[in-house]
RNA sequence: GGAGAGGUGGCCGAGUGGUUGAAGGCGCAGCACUGGAAAUGCUGUUUGGCGGCAACGUCAACGAGGGUUCGAAUCCCUCCCUCUCCGCCA
């Protein structure tokens, strides 16, 4: 959520950062005029709140000091205190209305771009920041796609899990399940090494934890819903963790908080009929290893570069090539002032697909859950700043492995790292 | 699912409808005492909106939302959540 005093205070500056986003997509002018007849009505209601709270305490004063409970003096009182509680009734419907309606609007708002952000349309303008890996590309040129090798193999099943579920879900088999598992543990515990805190947080989560972290009011048709329940499928660990410390005050000594989750994730994929339709790169169930950062705003900058740091710890373990991309304003995700896309090498494809994504969200998720911190000695409190990125997204690293490390005959070597835990070197 | 109990400040815990934003305690911070510390004493210690350079003023908030009243933490209604016991269950 943005701040609406910065909104109010810097209209310009706030406009043309939206703007950089989607030209004439987001108009902060009626948001600036319901704010105005907010506070108007606001200040009258104040003052007559104000007097009425005297009368109360007057008549409590003048009964105590002896007059008359019944006499003409306290019915003077009351009677004013009515005639101001009936102008209170009547103001009250219209500043709620407006309450709610600036409320709704502010909602709706995406996150400023960070000024470091490049500026761009689409996907397009998207910046490439460094490559890795090129010394692991893999010169096998009759590589099969992962969904096929996967099927020769023998480790997905893709009909009896439709059969199951629907499309856009798999069954793990035998070394695929194991490889899967072995995936999440080795991230988790590189992770755990690094410093992360992991956590293994609910994946049913509420509507006030998805409207926390950006997902609602604007993303309901991605996600799915238990209608009964008020409850959804988590769509990434990032919210069940992020939420965590929703409304808390923090300490600013608790501050840098590291977490990392592995969660199953869960997510519509509505409006993407007939992309990625085969295989295990889109699917409605995948698995994922998240990292989440609590920090002070003076240290974000440097915390989103380790962030990304400790994501291409994975890739890099792993022998996987891959490349940063930094995402232009106009393919910036909602919640996000600043984001960097790790996309891995598929050899199937001939091009690089994401695998990560870490965003900086600045004070944006913090000001929506209301996670603050207090400084000591310090009046008040400040919105901490909160990062996320996947590392890494688990069935595309699969998906990678499958390719990257296929054999001319057909097998699949495992990533020397995995080895120990896989307790094999073949597919 | 059945039965019961309860939701008050960072924590514990009072609270008879009228100077209660809230006693008391703990914790925390500052000051005093000390060579230094402990102990002790004094002072301070919620959050948000609006106004103000600031001191401060004012409004709101005792799970949430309604209601009664001149006035509600306190009375009434609805909802949510937590805990205990029983049942079922990984």
């Amino acid at each position: 959520m943005l701040d609406l005093k910065q909104i109010r205070d810097n209209a310009a500056v706030v406009q043309e950062l939206l703007n950089r986003r989607s030209t004439d997509t987001y108009q902060i002018q009626p948001l600036l005029e319901l704010d105005r007849q907010q506070r108007e009505l606001e200040s009258t209601r104040t003052h007559l709140q104000a007097r009425s709270n005297k009368i109360g305490k007057l008549i409590g004063e003048k009964i105590r000091g002896g007059s008359d409970p019944k006499g003409a003096e306290i019915a003077a009182l009351k009677e004013e205190g009515n005639e101001i509680k009936a102008q209170l009734g009547a103001s009250q419907p219209q500043i709620e209305q407006l309450k709610t309606e600036i409320e709704e609007l502010l909602l709706a708002f995406p996150n400023l771009p960070d000024e470091s952000t490049p500026i761009g349309a689409n996907e397009t303008e998207n910046v490439e920041i460094r490559r890795w890996g090129d010394e692991y590309l893999p010169q096998n040129p009759n590589i099969l796609p992962h969904h096929d090798i996967a099927k020769q193999l023998g480790i997905i099943d893709f009909e009896r899990a439709v059969k199951v579920a629907q499309s856009r879900f798999v069954c793990l088999t035998g070394a695929g399940a194991a490889l899967e598992r072995a995936l999440i543990t080795f991230m988790l515990s590189r992770h755990i090494a690094a410093g992360y805190v992991e956590v293994m947080p609910p994946i049913l989560v509420n509507s006030t934890a998805l409207t926390g972290t950006g997902q609602l009011p604007k993303f309901a048709e991605e996600s799915f819903k238990c209608d009964k329940d008020d409850l959804w499928l988590t769509p990434t660990a990032e919210v069940p963790v992020t939420n965590l410390y929703r409304e808390e005050i923090l300490q600013a000594s608790q501050l840098p908080i590291y977490h990392c989750a592995y969660t199953p994730c869960f997510r519509r994929e509505a409006g993407s009929y007939g992309k990625d339709t085969k295989g295990i790169i889109r699917l409605h169930q995948f698995n994922k290893v998240e990292l989440v950062k609590f920090v002070h705003p003076e240290t974000s900058e440097g915390e989103h570069q380790t962030l990304v740091q400790d994501a291409e710890a994975i890739l890099q373990a792993l022998k996987l090539p891959y490349r940063v991309i930094q995402l232009c304003t106009g393919d910036l995700g909602f919640s996000a002032a600043k984001c960097y896309d790790l996309e891995v090498w598929l050899p199937s494809a001939g091009k690089y697909r994401e695998i990560s994504s870490c965003s900086n969200f600045k004070d944006f998720q913090g000001r929506r859950g209301k996670i603050r911190f207090k400084e000591a000695k310090k009046k008040g409190t400040q919105f901490v700043h909160t990062l996320n990125g996947s590392g890494l997204a688990i069935g595309r690293t699969m998906a990678a492995i499958l390719e990257n490390y296929q054999q001319p005959d057909g097998t699949v070597k495992v990533p020397e790292v995995l080895q120990p835990l896989l307790g094999r070197e073949m597919l």
